[in-house]
DNA sequence: CCGTCAATTGACACGGTGTCAAGAAGAGGA
DNA sequence: TCCTCTTCTTGACACCGTGTCAATTGACGG
């Protein structure tokens, strides 16, 4: 449902319609409307073989295959989280709860990060004029859910353009020579 | 009073009470919530002289140069008016009017990154492997408020650093050499 | 047969936006 | 002085979506 209305206008009455039960009949098995979100990511994850998707990037041989591998993963990874996130990219604004659990989707992303930028940094393959720390950040926003969005929707990038564009914007900016 | 709340949370009434005048007031000057936000952002971009800022960048002697100046200018501007795009940002979701106002404002930015571009490209220092077109994509991309926001407030980068960092960034990315 | 559990119906509180009607206060002109 | 126009006030209300509560029903198992 969040898919087909772009993450935005689900509301709990039409889910419960949708799954064939009362509103009430939800709320008895997820308090508010979070915390259904929160687990609908959760089960995304489970579905999609999160873990799965990433060895193939933590078994790259160096530094910059890392990088594309992960650019790949989150290319192709993003479009299916999509809606769901989106949705609680907007309930973050008016719920704690929310704003929690994005901020810990953020942080498994940033690890991502983090780990392809020490890669490049272990090979000597680090720009100059960037820390770990920095070059981390960079990476991060980079990959942003929001970015993604702009450039699939306003820019009309498709998921392939995405990918490939953003590994050369990574490579140009984070790897040296 | 956005400012104050870092652009949520900021209701009609609070808004009439702090003008010293009744709830019923506000919606004598301005129809709807949405109206009142897009009139504070009219008004501070003349406040803050908006056209005044970019000539600067306008006058630039080379493609660089006006890159550099556009991230400065940017990078000047955002917090100014982060407050009242954030909240505009949120309306947008169920607003139509707030989302074509930040559309309008979006497609201004894109203007810019544009003429960067193009001033680039006429300098011959449009690195290899970006048209003109996915150029200012990206450029436009870097710079959205998010991803501001995402590098000051959970980065923790000064806004000084954003503008270098930003200008390493774009001119690794998108200078040829 | 009884207890438990999940679900149902219907009502309600709350918060926020936007609307409406009746009236008050002041300014300006005939 | 009176009249009118405009602006604002007060207070009520509709609407929407979330979350709560209470009373009831029906199925399943010991």
């Amino acid at each position: 449902m969040l898919e087909a209305h772009g993450g935005r206008g689900v509301r709990m009455g039409d889910i419960a319609r949708a799954a064939g039960v009362s509103r009430q009949a939800v709320y008895l098995h997820f308090a508010t409307r979070t915390e259904l979100l929160v687990a609908a990511t959760r089960h995304l994850d489970a579905q999609l073989d999160l873990d799965g998707r990433l060895a193939r990037s933590r078994a790259a041989g160096s530094g910059v295959e890392r990088l594309h591998r992960y650019i790949e993963f989150w290319g192709d990874y993003v479009p299916r989280i999509h809606a769901v996130a989106r949705a609680l990219l907007a309930a973050r604004d008016t719920d704690e709860a929310a704003a929690a659990a994005w901020g810990d989707r953020m942080a498994a992303l940033r690890d991502g990060c983090r780990a392809a930028v020490e890669a490049l940094r272990d090979d000597g393959a680090l720009a100059a004029g960037w820390s770990a720390d920095s070059a981390t950040d960079v990476l991060w926003t980079l990959l942003l859910v929001p970015s993604w969005e702009h450039l699939t929707r306003d820019c009309g990038w498709t998921g392939a353009e995405y990918v490939a564009r953003m590994k050369t914007l990574a490579s140009r900016a984070l790897v040296a020579g």
